[in-house]
DNA sequence: TTTAATACCGAGTATTTTAATAGGAATTAA
DNA sequence: TTAATTCCTATTAAAATACTCGGTATTAAA
């Protein structure tokens, strides 16, 4: 019941794109460095970021990432989801519908569980914007009057 | 975010075990046939659960396991935990006092993610009771005039 | 027009985790 | 005494995860 590297690692690199993004692009590169985050494997990930239409890749020189929509309408289920997939706690066909159907579902009760476990993680997650942790991480980066970030090994 | 097969196994083997509990103690090898689940690896279950004081094992022959406790006292929350461990999507040490200091913890945002989702998921496992799910299966089992279970590989 | 910086793409790989299997020891009712 | 059962530990196959690597395409700036 963990989220992956994907989840943690791309919901931080959002954050970190929303948080310095004046009207540049913003290259995956400084994300990579500030958030210590291999860029080869950050760029697997913004690619599902892309692919959700939540970033925008700009191709070329000075180019980069731009956020694709004000962060005021991003949430953080939308980026979660981009990056892992349903959040939904097992594959179940009365859940999700894009899974195989379940022979077994007449009978089974442990799907009332799934689905208020399902439920309340994307509620959760889909009450917290993306300007909200942005706001958050300027305001303790202000506090702590820190400009680079490069922490070593995060859990979380 | 997937529970695993311990998750989904364990929970099913305890509502059969409360549901097929009259006072005698039931084998295990009965809860593994009904749910069509190895008995090998049911007994690595159970041990979770017992360790958990969930179950309790009664050795020797017409031996079994029984709930520890009635089913109106044991949460879903209470089950998934002791099968799956703590039920937070990351590792942190804000959420989980069992894990190691982040040394991130100041500057990190997201960790206001993390504990929303973890008490959303929390709240809603503690709110489901044993006894409730044992009810509504043996109502769908009334219904379907089923005894054996034994299904096909199920998802869920 | 060249160069350097960047996004974009797909294949390969090491490590870790999961989901079992297997074999035996201890216990106890019949 | 036997058979049924829990209990315990080790091993293993497969899958998923978390990367690395090498290249191509695009474009702003020199």
């Amino acid at each position: 019941m963990k989220l992956t590297t994907k989840g943690r690692y791309g919901l931080r690199a959002v954050v970190d794109l929303a948080v310095n993004a004046d009207d540049e692009a913003v290259a995956l590169s400084q994300i990579a460095e500030r958030q210590g985050i291999s860029m080869n494997y950050l760029e697997q990930l913004i690619a599902k970021l892309k692919k959700s239409g939540i970033v925008n890749g700009i191709r070329g020189a000075q180019g980069g990432y731009v956020l694709a929509m004000p962060a005021e309408e991003i949430s953080v289920g939308d980026i979660l989801r981009a990056l892992e997939g349903d959040l939904s706690p097992v594959d179940c066909y009365e859940l999700n519908s894009n899974d195989t159907p379940c022979n077994n579902s007449d009978l089974c009760v442990t799907k009332y569980v799934w689905k208020r476990i399902s439920d309340s993680i994307n509620d959760a997650v889909d009450g917290i914007m993306l300007s909200d942790l942005a706001a958050e991480s300027k305001r303790v980066q202000a506090e702590a009057g820190i400009t680079q970030i490069n922490q070593p090994k995060q859990t979380c």
